[in-house]
DNA sequence: TCTGGGGTCCTCGCTCTC
DNA sequence: TCTGGAGAGCGAGGACCC
């Protein structure tokens, strides 16, 4: 997954080959990626399906692909692309289901064998990783370049999936050379190399340049790094607003200050669901909101956290979304406290308009040993505590052993397409 | 083509306080 | 008492990432 582009013609004097590895003197930081990290860990089980065209995705009408093999990407399928352009793209090729539980656990054991190596290492997410191997060089006897490959073999051999590596002396750069290495391999960028290998590259290579940037630099006839590196930074500030100038100004130069970060704190944490068909109905609406207050709750619960804003996000049917917060006297973990203030958002924000999507976030988050302040408008703290006693039925019985009792549907469930 | 779900960060406008 | 500016906090929305 990620932002990977192909080898451009004459990147592959960056390519680790047989006989063949470019000056990784100072290149500390390598940039881990599982090459279609979910349907490589489907494959694993079906190896007969190797050379097909094989697509993870959800089963629902308005699903997207999660993940492609590289058969199926020579059909143009790729990640986030509606399943019905897909199956269009590519008739024949095998849709799988996600299987989420296993992915998580391929991850952790990938993540193990990087910890192995050094204990700088910061998970972008399940399938990829920055590492700083600087100070475990002499330790394990090895160059970067070598810690990469040394990788690879591991990953290969221990859990049957493959990885590309971009080894650079700053983060971003070893992103970037990450996805050239894909599939399947290495690319190093030379400390004293860099401006050669990033000016050359379009815009969109640089982390934090989507479409919308992309056209506003455009329209200032910027279309290289190059470019950005040589235009004056009163000009980026117009376009893009000032963190975004100074960022990419500093990336074409090829600085990049940032370290590898161990433990970064969660800042939000969050649930939504689209439905199969647009709804508008309030009781619908509610219930589903409450699904995802209790899914929120349980997560905050079991990660120790609570959290002071709670947000609502409404996708209307014509694709418009709006957000909608509200700031609490004191943090909470109590889903019935954020679904009580997710009604009264939607309430306000909402009326009779038909519903794609709904989404509930709670930000501003602490660790629950923070003193709770109480005061006259918090719910009784027996909420909380049948919450508690709900999530320990759950972990014992299953996840749908206890559910309240507004969410106990009878006959079929028009907000999942049961008619 | 018709667009999921989980996040982070930034900007801008508004309100409140000093 | 009224007014204006600065700064903080909040809320909304956009853009981006995987």
């Amino acid at each position: 997954m990620g932002r990977n582009a192909a080898l451009p013609a004459g990147y592959e004097r960056f390519r680790v080959s047989a006989g063949h590895t470019p000056d990784d003197t100072g290149c500390g930081l390598l940039h881990v990626d599982m090459d279609a990290f979910f349907a490589a860990v489907e494959l694993r089980t079906r190896p007969e399906l190797v050379d097909k065209p094989v697509i993870v995705a959800g089963a629902g009408p308005r699903s997207v692909v999660t993940s492609a093999n590289y058969p199926a990407r020579e059909y143009g399928v790729r990640a986030a692309m509606p399943v019905a352009v897909a199956r269009r793209l590519c008739p024949h090729g095998v849709f799988l289901p996600p299987t989420h539980g296993l992915y998580g656990e391929v991850s952790k054991g990938v993540m193990a064998i990087f910890r192995e190596l050094t204990p700088l290492v910061e998970p972008l997410s399940l399938d990829e990783a920055f590492l700083d191997v600087s100070g475990a060089l002499r330790r394990l006897g090895e160059t970067p370049a070598g810690i990469a490959e040394l990788i690879r073999r591991r990953v290969r051999a221990e859990h049957g999936i493959t990885c590309s590596v971009g080894v650079a002396p700053v983060k971003f750069v070893a992103k970037l050379a990450s996805g050239m290495a894909k599939p399947d391999g290495v690319v190093v960028v030379p400390a004293g190399r860099i401006l050669e290998f990033l000016h050359p590259l379009p815009l969109s290579a640089l982390w934090g340049v989507g479409k919308k940037t992309e056209e506003n630099l455009h329209r200032l006839g910027l279309s290289t790094i190059a470019d950005i590196a040589a235009a004056p930074l009163p000009r980026l500030r117009k376009a893009v607003g000032n963190a975004a100038a100074e960022h990419l100004h500093a990336l074409a130069h090829g600085r990049d200050e940032r370290g590898v970060v161990v433990d970064s704190p969660e800042k939000s944490l969050g649930a939504e669901h689209t439905f199969d068909t647009d709804q508008r109905e309030p009781r619908v609406l509610e219930r589903e909101l409450l699904r995802l207050s209790e899914r929120v709750a349980e997560s905050l619960r079991r990660r120790g956290l609570r959290g002071r804003t709670v947000s609502i996000k409404v996708r209307f049917a014509d694709f418009r979304t709006i957000s909608r917060s509200r700031t609490l006297p004191a943090a909470t973990d109590v889903a019935r406290v954020i679904h009580s203030t997710a009604v009264a958002l939607l309430a306000e924000a909402v009326a009779g308009a038909d519903v794609r999507l709904l989404g509930v976030r709670v930000e501003g988050l602490t660790g629950e040993a923070e003193p709770e302040q109480l005061s006259f408008d918090q719910p009784a703290p027996r909420w909380r505590d049948a919450e508690v006693a709900a999530d320990v039925a759950r972990s014992k019985f299953g996840a749908a052993a206890v559910r309240p009792a507004s969410l106990i549907v009878s006959g079929p469930d028009p907000s999942r397409g049961e008619p």
